[in-house]
DNA sequence: CACCAACGAATTGCGCGCAATCTATTTGCG
DNA sequence: CGCAAATAGATTGCGCGCAATTCGTTGGTG
């Protein structure tokens, strides 16, 4: 389980002097805080392969299929944005799922530019193990109802927050 | 942006009854979760793109940097205890590292298991831009620091629980 | 000393994630 | 209609992230 990297202050600052302590603590938490989202999400990815492994899913797979359970015969690009995932990535992840005979993939006729992604029986029945995944990734967590709640508030704001940064913020120097 | 995927509920739990409807909210939600923080993790990312391109470092080798410019020398397993990886990571990054001439490798010659990474002046000098890179981030997230530390706080909680069930909970099925 | 387990790093293989490019289809406009 | 622009996917290349294996070194034991 690696280390308890909290509270080691190792994400430097030297240059500021004193008297601006707030802005540096501020840049120092941001600065770790990503480094906790990035560790949170490859713990949560590790804590996920154990109980997909048995359906032959990984997670990015596993994010797909909760799209088409929710709404099949989706189109690569719709997937693509519920996802926030490009073709590059997903042609060949959904390449996989097809030759695994989870879905199948087709051009749609009335636009031969769109392929649209449908469910076989296989993928339709995996749906059964939904419920045991999700409760052991639940308990995983170590949160009760109110502590899930706050957090995904939160990092939903963070979401917004850079998102809205990505298109306008890029500045060249 | 891709898209505001807060509010969807696409993450199923068709199966269970009513009569309980707080323990679906929960499993639902660390569902979610789990989507916001893989998310959240994609948006820093491409947020570091732009700022650490100029610097020649993927965000993975800016962490390995910020590692060593807090303390030189380490061992690949040192900084892969810090970071949360292993050799299969860290040696090809290293590699890259040192062929961008940032760090060198060398066996510890006491122990010649070991190998020590050391910052070249190259290395020492790229730390100057580190404010920059911080202040561009911090901004880009659009929280104070009030809502920077109180999100830490609980992203590290998730990350102890979820490290606290990879070890022991393996129970097979 | 010989041997074997433990250790640290390197290597291999696979699946993302994403930028950049390419192809095919569709749409729009004169 | 004819042709350019837009659109949707596919392809290519590269760098993680991780499991599994291999290799060389070290340490402990008989």
């Amino acid at each position: 389980m690696a280390q308890d990297h909290q509270d080691t202050t190792h994400q430097g600052m030297e240059k500021a002097g004193p008297g601006k302590g707030a802005a540096d603590q501020a840049t120092l938490l941001s600065n770790q805080l990503c480094f906790s989202i990035y560790s949170a999400a490859h713990l949560f990815n590790r804590t996920y392969k154990p109980l997909l492994d048995r359906l032959g899913l990984t997670y990015p797979q596993y994010l797909v299929m909760l799209v088409l359970w929710s709404g099949d015969g989706l189109t690569v690009k719709a997937i693509g944005e519920q996802l926030d995932l490009d073709s590059g990535t997903l042609t060949p992840l959904l390449k996989r799922l097809e030759a695994a005979g989870l879905v199948s993939r087709q051009r749609d006729p009335q636009n031969e530019r769109l392929v649209r992604v449908t469910l076989t029986g296989a993928g339709r029945a995996l749906q059964d193990h939904l419920g045991t995944v999700q409760q052991a990734i639940l308990c995983a967590t170590g949160l009760n109802l109110d502590g899930l709640k706050a957090l995904k508030v939160q990092v939903d704001e963070l979401r917004a927050g850079l998102a809205a940064n990505l298109g306008p913020a890029d500045q060249d120097g």
